[in-house]
DNA sequence: ACGAGAACGCTAGCACCGCTAGACAAGAGA
DNA sequence: TCTCTTGTCTAGCGGTGCTAGCGTTCTCGT
């Protein structure tokens, strides 16, 4: 068996090679330049061997996407845990969430803007992206005031979507973002009371 | 001069047959499908005719995505100044929005999604960006309650527009939609007093 | 009326894309 | 040692955005 396990290892570790190098491409020179020649030469393999770990192309992005959504995870509850009252928790989800989107664009948008077959917002989505989704229901949870928690949730993560987008892609003006933030939070905690 | 002024209607008849035809190609097959191809065989030329109007594909997106925001500019309008008071014209913009790209997701792809080279949120932007965004200015107006205008209404674009991204990639849960709407108008408008 | 020249659109082709068929080599088991 | 499975490679398909260079057509001065 020590064959096939160290088979499987080498497999598993060229499977993690391929996102890996799909991520770093994205991330230097935007996803039009992830190709699967360029793929394969930072991988040191051809193009067929892609295939026998991804379905195509789409499927090496939802993977990275997967990646991404944990580690948005993580700090978004590094976030929210250590802030002192409700509402200083949405906003160091707030801010984190947009740092994060404006750190790693090409993440973000495998994450939430190109199509994936990454299952969203039903029973059967996959464990990161329900966990992902509960840091926002977590925050919002003391806030909610009488409104349904998962309908405030969605509104507030689509309005830090809407920010992180329309910023990212220099469709609002910069000198205000900060106050954009501020106003949301106000706008969220203050229909609570 | 007859010459040359039937040119230049001719010229300016294919520029427009141009558009419309990725326009329609978007709608009906997603952008995926618009290639300059298809586009030369449904304009019924060759493909360096399209080069003598637009200097790329990208081009041709940009002006799609500029006849859109006119046209989104009027729905706004009209669903704006039909309403009784702020808090209903707050919602008659909203719901008049999220329709819009709902019914043209390719079209709303190109107006807020995909890069172009449309100017926003600058003195320089073109005429058709200013007066969309003017209609957020007049709706959010009477409801600032002390806000800077520009900042609420980038705000409220920011968070429709995550609304339909998010809902069109169906990242949300379809039957939270009415009440994300009417919760995103409380917040607003509640902020305000 | 006619030839020169410009304006314009065409064919053909470049380098690249995602993806796959089929040849080939290396290793496991009899 | 021979066979067979497993895995990878080369080569290629039909497509992409875009362009060089040729040919036609039409305008205008003589």
């Amino acid at each position: 068996m020590s064959v096939q396990q160290r088979r499987e290892r080498e497999r598993a570790e060229r499977h993690r090679l391929i996102v890996d190098a799909a991520r770093e491409l994205a991330e230097s020179e935007g996803w039009g330049a992830v190709t699967t020649r360029r793929l394969s030469e930072r991988v040191a393999c051809s193009q067929p061997v892609l295939y026998s770990h991804f379905t195509g192309k789409e499927a090496i992005v939802t993977a990275v996407a997967a990646d991404g959504i944990g580690e948005l995870t993580v700090a978004l509850r590094t976030a929210r845990t250590g802030a002192a009252c409700p509402a200083e928790a949405l906003t160091a989800l707030a801010v984190t969430y947009l740092a994060f989107a404006r750190a790693h664009p090409a993440l973000y948008e495998a994450m939430f803007v190109r199509r994936t077959s990454l299952e969203f917002a039903t029973e059967n989505s996959p464990e990161v992206l329900k966990a992902a989704f509960a840091e926002f229901l977590h925050t919002v949870g003391p806030l909610t005031g009488g409104r349904d928690p998962a309908t405030l949730a969605e509104l507030v993560w689509s309005a830090l979507h809407g920010l992180a987008t329309l910023d990212g892609t220099d469709r609002l003006r910069p000198d205000l973002a900060e106050d954009r933030l501020e106003l949301l939070v106000d706008a969220v905690v203050s229909g609570g009371v």
